[in-house]
RNA sequence: GCCUCAGUAGCUCAGUCGGUAAGUCUCGAUAAAGAGCACUUCACUCGUAAUGAAGGGGUCGCGAGUUCGAUCCUCGCCUGAGGCUCCA
């Protein structure tokens, strides 16, 4: 419903003719009215009573700010283009009036339907003219047709591979795709648990190595990313949106937000190399064909670093970094190979620059004796990097941690350090990702384990099964023992048969089941079953907790 | 975004050459809204990969068209898969 509310010194109306056949009775004849509020209405599509009541209380409201006391109900259909049937507005209109009536409110009413000659003045006062609008909170959309596309999309398994990672995502219930969020991905408590472990380790590892972790917005100002040169090189992936007069865009790269926080205060050459590091969310509208599970996403989560250096710290830098690189590789025992990309034809800053910053990758991997292949234009557009690629389960590589060198962004930004010798440089950006992208870099996880993960990855790590319901209590027991020892534990109960629970286990990828049955209960012990299939009888469950523990730290 | 293919229950799939409300008769026997899993209830209390029974659950992706009638045919759209192109 829309509303043009006027306060008049006086309206003259007159109806004229019928507009629509079912207009309603109405002499032909002047109607004037004093002093009055006028209250132009649209009744739109899916309006109902209490919209029409809520209007007329907001009146009221009004009313007794500018000591009025009469309105006029004056149907006036040009407010909107999505009107609602005459029966339907007639009947909200006359609601409008009943309700007004009932408030004590004196009320006329200019006829439904009739084209009519108008006359107004309406008073000077800066509050004599407003327009509201009213919709229906529980509009009258048919949302059974719509629930519908909520739905998950259709994977067929057999045109995937059965070690695919959306069939064991799906499988593991590790996280969902739904039809709204095309590109985008749901995790569940599982595969977030997974997410964490690997955000854990990350953070572990970079405190070690003098990181500071930062967060920035997600949505900032365009101003911003004509200054990055995002506007100029980028701007065809990135999500825009409007503000109270203002362009943001979702940001598609988080190096302008660590920027900022380094130009926030004076920098000395004492403080570099800066370690700036942000799990930051990004969102790039790639193509819709492009999208692939995990694998490529529009929204995601880089695991990112910018690294602010001197001249002379950059090869040793980017060593430092690439040693990291392969640390965590090792650790999920990946095999990579390295890929050098340089300048591309949409590049921004002189060649010369870029010869400077592509042999400064160079020398780093030659310093580290690393193999590697050159792609000639597929850096990106403000530097050139090293990727490092890792194959999925179909053969085909992604690339998932880059390190690039930046020469650009400190230009554009006009980022500075105070040197030994009192004066201002230039500090070069390392941008850095280990993962790349958290989901990808699991998608790729969940492939090369087959969902087998490891002890410290496992989403659930044991399994407590009961062989019948005499077993429960004590089962519960060892259950809460595993959780005060932080291990993470579900449990089995059901009455089901001992076979069953164990295959569900089993289907679940847990790497150990423990069951407990009479003999474990007699015995204080607990039997333990590891995901191989293999049983040890008779394991005392304090020497179980203390071998976990020691996987998980080991990350095995 | 482009080309090809797909979408049936929460999941994995079968099925329909376009057919519906009730009654009677004849003929024939799995059915043409179905199965398995999952879920709920009941029985069972089980020793290392599936105990049994009953029940609930569907506008056959969304919208339009053709038709007396559409899950099925036609067109458009959405989403997904494979490829192209591009990226972490």
């Amino acid at each position: 419903m829309r509303i043009l509310q006027s306060h008049a010194d006086f309206i003259e109306f007159e109806p004229t003719e019928k507009e629509i056949t079912s207009a309603e009775q109405a002499e032909k004849k002047k109607y004037r009215y004093e002093n009055i509020v006028v209250l132009f209405v649209s009744v739109e599509d899916g309006d109902n009573e209490d919209l029409a009541k809520k209007a007329i209380d907001d009146v009221k409201g009004f009313l007794d700010k500018v000591k009025g006391k009469r309105i006029v109900i004056y149907p006036f259909a040009h407010l909107s283009r999505n009107l609602a049937k005459p029966n339907a507005a007639l009947g909200i209109i006359k609601e409008m009036e009943a309700h007004a009536k009932k408030l004590k409110i004196e009320t006329y009413r200019a006829p439904f339907g009739w084209t009519k000659a108008l006359h107004i003045k309406i008073k000077g006062h800066p509050l004599a003219e407003t327009a509201k609008i009213y919709t229906a909170e529980d509009s009258k959309t048919e949302v059974k047709p719509v629930l519908r596309k909520t739905k998950l999309p259709k994977v067929k398994e057999e045109t995937l591979s059965e070690n695919d990672h959306r069939i064991i995502g799906k499988q593991l219930d590790l996280y969902s795709f739904h039809e709204v969020g095309p590109g985008m991905v749901f995790w569940h408590n599982k595969g977030m648990t997974i997410r964490n472990a690997l955000i854990d380790l990350w953070r572990k590892e970079q405190q070690r190595r003098d990181y500071q972790e930062i967060n920035t917005p997600i949505v900032l100002d365009k101003t911003l990313w004509e200054i990055s040169g995002h506007w100029d090189h980028f701007r065809e992936n990135m999500f825009f949106t409007h503000l109270e007069d203002r362009d943001f865009a979702l940001k598609p790269m988080n190096c302008p937000g660590a920027i900022l926080v380094f130009k926030n205060t004076s920098r000395s050459y004492k403080d570099l190399p800066l370690r700036l590091a942000e799990l930051g969310t990004v969102n790039r509208n790639e193509l819709s064909g492009v999208l692939s599970g995990l694998f490529r996403l529009r929204t995601f989560t880089q695991d990112d670093a910018h690294i602010f250096v001197t001249q002379d710290q950059l090869i040793d830098e980017i060593d430092n970094v690439v040693d990291l690189i392969d640390y965590f590789y090792r650790t999920f025992g990946f095999e990579y190979h390295v890929e050098l990309s340089t300048r591309p034809e949409k590049a921004m800053g002189s060649e010369e620059v870029w010869r400077d910053a592509e042999s400064a990758l160079k020398k780093a991997l030659e310093k580290k004796k690393l193999k590697f292949k050159v792609n000639p234009g597929d850096g990106a557009f403000y530097g050139p990097k090293i990727d490092f690629h890792i194959k999925d389960s179909l053969g085909r590589t992604w690339q998932c941690a880059t390190v690039q060198v930046d020469f650009m962004m400190p230009e554009r930004f006009d980022l500075n350090y105070v040197g030994e010798d009192g004066k201002d440089h230039r500090p070069i950006i390392i941008h850095r990702v280990i993962y790349g992208s958290i989901e990808r870099f699991i998608g790729i996880l969940v492939e090369h384990y087959q969902g087998k993960f490891p002890v410290w990855l496992a989403p659930v790590q044991v399994g407590v099964l009961s062989i019948s319901e005499d077993n429960v209590r004590y089962a519960k027991s060892v259950e809460k023992k595993l959780a005060e020892n932080g291990i993470r534990v579900v449990a089995d109960y059901e009455s089901r048969t001992i076979q069953y629970k164990i295959r569900n286990s089993q289907l679940q990828k847990i790497p150990f089941a423990i069951v407990i049955g009479k003999k474990e209960e007699q015995n204080k012990t607990i039997a333990v079953r590891t995901n191989d299939g293999k049983v040890k009888y008779g394991v005392k469950l304090e020497t179980f907790v203390k071998d976990v523990k020691k996987e998980i730290e080991n990350l095995k």
